[in-house]
DNA sequence: AAATAAGTTTAGGCAAATCTAAATTATGAA
DNA sequence: TTCATAATTTAGATTTGCCTAAACTTATTT
């Protein structure tokens, strides 16, 4: 596997991650994620189509190859490793951890990477819940649900949170809400889709149906 | 502290080791450490200069400002942690993690180098033994003299290494040599200079003068 | 089906870091 | 002291990654 610069990692890592939701990712899609003009995805995109890392057809949207994806999960495997790093050796707090890891993750050294994940005791999830690949590139599937589908009455423990903004972080700050947080949900009210939840020794109180819709949990653990 | 390319890190840490030797450092000089021409030293130290990094002037060499080594102190900080690591936690030999660091030591976020200064328990050496600059940028100093210099029958332990090529380091190895390791001089041959050493539990052999000026040692420890 | 809006690409430029080749400055030997 | 050589700098290109503005394609609306 040939090298990348950090640019070119970025940009295959997030298109990675957008076509989990969308068939093509688009050149605007992109352009916002990346913070980044449309032109410039667009020379990317040639660039990385020479390189067989995309399919891409002018107009047309694009999507990684297999190889393209291989790489993304390597990149992502390194994002993931560091961050359970950051946060289990370090004691970083979960929200700081992916600012951090976003810039040792293109150290791409395969055999610090491999060391690493030895010494961490090859962790499968990292501390957003989010699985980590192994060195083959594999990741277990955890089957997570939004809590806005959970039955009621049943506990579960918060496994990750599928947004990192800090308006997120801080609402999820407030109401004590963090990985490894066990919770239940009381009750559904239909008119605005709002919950009543409630965590381990506190009193019961509602959040909204779009900050449930974020929030994964996983029965049992 | 501002913020340094990648580029200009490796510039300003290289001009602080060769300035430890000789008063100005030359263009050519730098060009050859860091592999370039020296067309593009001469660039570099134009913009260096400009953010009064070091003192320059056309046709007479160069040295880094206060401003320069503080910035040379805090990449060296954060190169040495990581050799730290990499040998203590993740069990890279001693010859490897040189490499490795190289890359590490340009992820600058300051939070994270101190946090791992602290996992580390806050080392203050290495494990080529040279010192590792705390976070204000003081080094301890350890009088290292180089086994070529040592007296007779005096024991001491191998420290440091001021020669990291990959013959010298097979040299080493073939010889048993590491950090770490105890060593007694035996004898000193006129002739060429070499000496007999003698390592625990080990019979005594001979090396070379140019090897012996390159091995630091230091007592007690 | 044409017109318009939205999305995308092209063309041309800029800054960083490098290079080669030519010009300039310094040095030390005759 | 002058001159040849070595060291250094300048000038002009190149590559990467980004930009703006203009041109083009696709999709939507009437």
């Amino acid at each position: 596997m040939l090298n990348f610069s950090i640019s070119e990692e970025n940009y295959i890592k997030t298109i990675f991650h957008l076509q989990q939701e969308e068939k093509n990712v688009t050149t605007n899609g992109l352009a916002a994620v990346l913070q980044t003009k449309p032109a410039s995805i667009t020379d990317m995109m040639k660039k990385l189509k020479q390189k067989k890392l995309v399919h891409y057809q002018p107009y047309r949207g694009f999507r990684l190859t297999n190889e393209g994806k291989k790489i993304a999960l390597s990149i992502i495997r390194r994002h993931r490793l560091w961050e359970y790093f950051l946060s289990e050796k370090l004691k970083f707090s979960w929200d700081e951890v992916h600012a951090v890891a976003e810039d040792l993750e293109h150290v791409s050294n395969k055999k610090l990477v491999d060391k690493l994940d030895e010494f961490l005791g090859f962790p499968r999830f990292d501390p957003h819940g989010d699985p980590i690949p192994d060195s083959q590139g594999r990741i277990l599937k955890n089957q997570q649900i939004p809590l806005s589908e959970m039955p009621l009455n049943k506990s579960a423990v918060v496994c990750n949170v599928s947004d990192q903004s800090s308006s997120m972080l801080e609402l999820m700050d407030h109401n004590n809400i963090a990985i490894g947080t066990r919770v239940e949900v009381k009750k559904k009210f239909d008119f605005d889709h709002s919950l009543e939840i409630k965590l381990r020794q506190q009193n019961p109180f509602i959040i909204s149906d779009m900050l449930a819709k974020k929030i994964f949990v996983k029965y049992g653990a």
